[in-house]
DNA sequence: ACCTTACCGTAGCGATCGCTCCAACTGGAG
DNA sequence: CTCCAGTTGGAGCGATCGCTACGGTAAGGT
């Protein structure tokens, strides 16, 4: 029964250091931004050289882009997509909102350090905010189908800028809580945003209709 | 009449040289965050020695803030805040959106840079953030007050949901114009957003009423 | 036993960082 | 003219930057 299972495993912590230089520098990223993410504050928190660093990641731009994938992995587990749904659209609009709100007060690296790449505008772009935009992107594609199929009689640009006004909501509201902390409530902001945003897709698909 | 009126102004191109130093800050500034704005950068930029810089501000936190402070000026300027009001509160309201909608198009630096220091938290907070916070507050604070005029008879915490979600949403729509460029409608976006701010306000109202 | 693979530790490279020192220069006041 | 305040120029400080070279160690495969 002595299995290879442990193979791996026991072999070398590589696994585990990783994690801890992918938790030291979400930590310092978030504090000090890209530049100010330097290897050398990442070694001393995390408690590994830099030399190890350099083993498990290219270059800073590679560690930079991997913090990006980890904690969008991280922040989409903590989503928790309702199932099999009860009730009206707008009821299950809002509890997806409340669900997306509390996700990013359980999991808010990926937006926080997304949206804080998505500002600088380097002449080279860093690939972690390549990443952040293509994720972006490819979320609010899908709020633009899954509103599509709420509202079918909306045409293309409409649900387009439905999708983008409850996208920059969300980030507004979620920057709104970085800077003013716990005291605000992120999930009733979130299920007013909803509400507001189904207004206007009501409104928006009685006036094409006619 | 030799005034020494002309006497500090001829004197030294000082002033402009201060004005040129804010010019190269707040173009790196905006490319590369706080940490990347290195003064070696700035004075390439500007075409001053780094000495001169050091003559015009005390250190790098002083320049930021600096940088700040005068992009606010530049932007309340921008803003045109119309006078003598016609028509209903709901046309007002998604005409004042729509000039702060193209006021941050024509001067976005403020914005950018005070949103780019806001997502920062690092353990010794620069003073230009804590000024881009409490300018913020300030207006955040004015348009609960306006919002309190137009609908007397909601409660101060309905105001201050509504003017919080109100900056929320220029900050999200903002933040989506810098990172989609000009192909984003950002004042139609903006008066999109005053209607949906004045629906919410109407249906508080009415029900706070009963 | 030996080699390989995976990973850590030390030392340090050249470049750049924020910032300072100090010698010029310049124009107005005396 | 002299003198001084305002401003620029250049040289360079110690610290830190991103990154690399290289040797050591420990476990797995054979």
């Amino acid at each position: 029964m002595s299995r290879p299972q442990t193979t791996r495993k026991k072999r070398a912590n590589g696994v585990e250091s990783r994690q801890r230089i992918l938790d030291a520098t979400v930590e310092i990223a978030g504090e000090r931004g890209y530049e100010g993410t330097s290897i050398a504050a990442v070694s001393a928190k995390c408690g590994l050289p830099a030399s190890s660093i350099y083993w498990h990641f290219k270059d800073k731009d590679d560690l930079i882009a991997a913090v990006i994938e980890r904690s969008f992995e991280t922040w989409l587990a903590a989503v928790v997509l309702p199932g099999e749904e009860t009730g009206t659209p707008l009821e299950r609009i809002t509890v997806m909102a409340a669900n997306v709100a509390k996700s990013l007060i359980d999991a808010p690296d990926f937006l926080r350090l997304g949206l804080m790449l998505a500002l600088e505008r380097r002449p080279t772009e860093p690939r972690g905010r390549t990443v952040f935009l293509q994720v972006r992107d490819i979320a609010t594609q899908k709020i633009t189908e899954v509103t599509g199929t709420v509202f079918p009689d909306l045409d293309e640009d409409a649900l387009r800028t439905l999708a983008t006004y409850a996208v920059a909501g969300a980030d507004g509201l979620f920057v709104h809580r970085e800077i003013h902390g716990d005291a605000v409530d992120l999930v009733a902001m979130f299920e007013l945003h909803a509400q507001l945003v189904w207004d206007a897709a009501t409104r928006m698909a009685s006036r094409s209709k006619g």
